[in-house]
RNA sequence: GCUGGUAUGGUCUAGUGGUUAUGAUGAGGGAUUGUGGUUCCUUCGACUCGAGUUCAAUUCUCGGUGCCGGCC
């Protein structure tokens, strides 16, 4: 029984329901990073009045701090951090492309740098999945061996090569668990291969065959061109079932979005929004802003007029300009808030937007505006 | 009244008798995507005034002015 039913199809993109143990999610859809357990600086209640319905949390961080047992002991994550809809958790994987973890990767997994005492943890693809197990979330995604960027095809294949046999081991823990505080969780695996169509997809063939709920795309959003990712979407498609929840990880500028979606992307997560927000770079129907710059200083127009948010309800740029300049909290809590809101908007008005067959317009006018600077 | 110190981008600073005068911050532009208010790239912007010495003064001398201090 597939978690995953399409509902709609406009050209390549798609509308369909991601099936949890929290809920159906309707898709395309957009996931906060909530690394620690919280989106920075967005509460629960704000989240679910942008009709946010999934989160994704990280596995690798939760496990250090606050720890296994004190989430065990509170019922899961999901009751630890009060959010009754859907939650992802990331394995780990991405911290293999992030220095100051200092990776090594050996066939046993991966040692990582604990940042809060800089003590060396292995994570190993057993140890992630019992990780994932224990915290609850409803889909769990297996180790990878996320390669970084532009390096040599080789290393490309051998990374995917490492990623499959990962999996398999995810798969394998995952399955013999007998304690899984959410009895009905979902594991993905992920695709390695760079830019390497063929690698790509014999990755992605290969996970298919071990059997999980889906097959996600990794390693995006990190130096390629976007052309290459859509692409590498599309190809992967081909050989992947139509019932595949295409997640496309660590994607989150609106173009982006759209675009991969147009090529048949239905799920996404990033913590772009959110960080561009804290370095006081805004999502408009324009184009994107720097209120932080002094162009904004004495504007008393909102930040997006065409936004619905409260911060463009309310405030005006002079005064969200002042509050970032004088490094108040609530400038990064405000602009959180509009950049989640928009792309939440951006994904509501994909689906209906597909649903209406009405995509490719609603894609090509949304890049005249946003794309007028 | 007498006297010591000081004066360099918007702000704070380094340094020098001679080519393109430091660095930080700021301002303009760009980047940031499955932990971080992070970090990085790029552009703009200054020698207090007057006189003197000198081939040449932002630099040395004298004076003016501003600022900080000490003494009667």
């Amino acid at each position: 029984m597939s978690c995953f039913e399409i509902t709609h199809e406009n050209l390549l993109a798609r509308t369909g329901l991601l099936k949890t143990a929290h809920g159906k999610i309707e898709t395309p859809f957009f996931m906060p990073v909530a690394t620690k357990g919280s989106v920075k600086n967005i509460a629960h209640g704000q989240l679910r009045k942008m009709d946010i319905d999934c989160l994704i949390s990280n596995a690798f961080i939760n496990y250090l701090k606050p720890g296994l047992s004190l989430i065990e002991k509170a019922g899961g994550l999901h009751k630890f951090m009060s959010w009754d809809k859907s939650l992802f958790t990331d394995s780990g994987g991405f911290q293999l492309i992030l220095d100051h973890f200092n990776p090594k990767i050996t066939e046993k997994g991966v040692t990582l740098t604990n940042p809060f005492d800089k003590s060396r943890e292995l994570i190993s693809p057993e140890v992630s999945t019992k990780i994932q197990n224990s915290l609850g979330s409803d889909v769990a995604m297996v180790l990878d061996h996320q390669p970084i960027f532009g390096k040599s095809r080789a290393n490309y294949l051998d990374s995917a090569i490492r990623t499959i046999e990962w999996a398999e081991r995810c798969k394998k823990t995952h399955d013999t668990n007998e304690n899984k505080t959410n009895k009905g969780q979902l594991l993905f695996g992920i695709a390695q291969g760079g830019n390497h169509a063929d690698i790509r997809k014999n990755c992605a063939l290969a996970l298919n065959k071990l059997g999980f709920d889906s097959v996600a795309l990794g390693g995006f959003g990190i130096g390629e061109a976007q052309e290459d990712m859509y692409r590498i979407i599309r190809e992967v498609k081909t050989v992947l079932p139509k019932n595949n929840c295409t997640y496309v990880m660590g994607i989150g500028s609106p173009i982006e979005l759209l675009n991969a979606v147009a090529n048949g992307a239905d799920c996404f997560d990033s913590a772009y929004p959110t960080r561009m927000a804290r370095h006081g770079k805004i999502f408009t129907h324009g184009g994107t802003i720097q209120i932080n710059k002094s162009i904004h200083k004495d504007s008393f127009d909102p930040l997006d007029k065409e936004c619905a948010c409260f911060v463009c309800k309310e405030h005006s740029k002079a005064y969200l300009h002042h509050l970032f300049k004088t490094y108040e909290q609530n400038a990064h809590i405000l602009l959180s808030h509009h950049n989640i809101h928009f792309i939440a908007k951006l994904m509501k008005q994909i689906r209906i937007a597909i649903k209406e067959r009405e995509f490719d317009k609603f894609k090509k006018n949304f890049e005249r505006g946003y794309l007028s600077k």
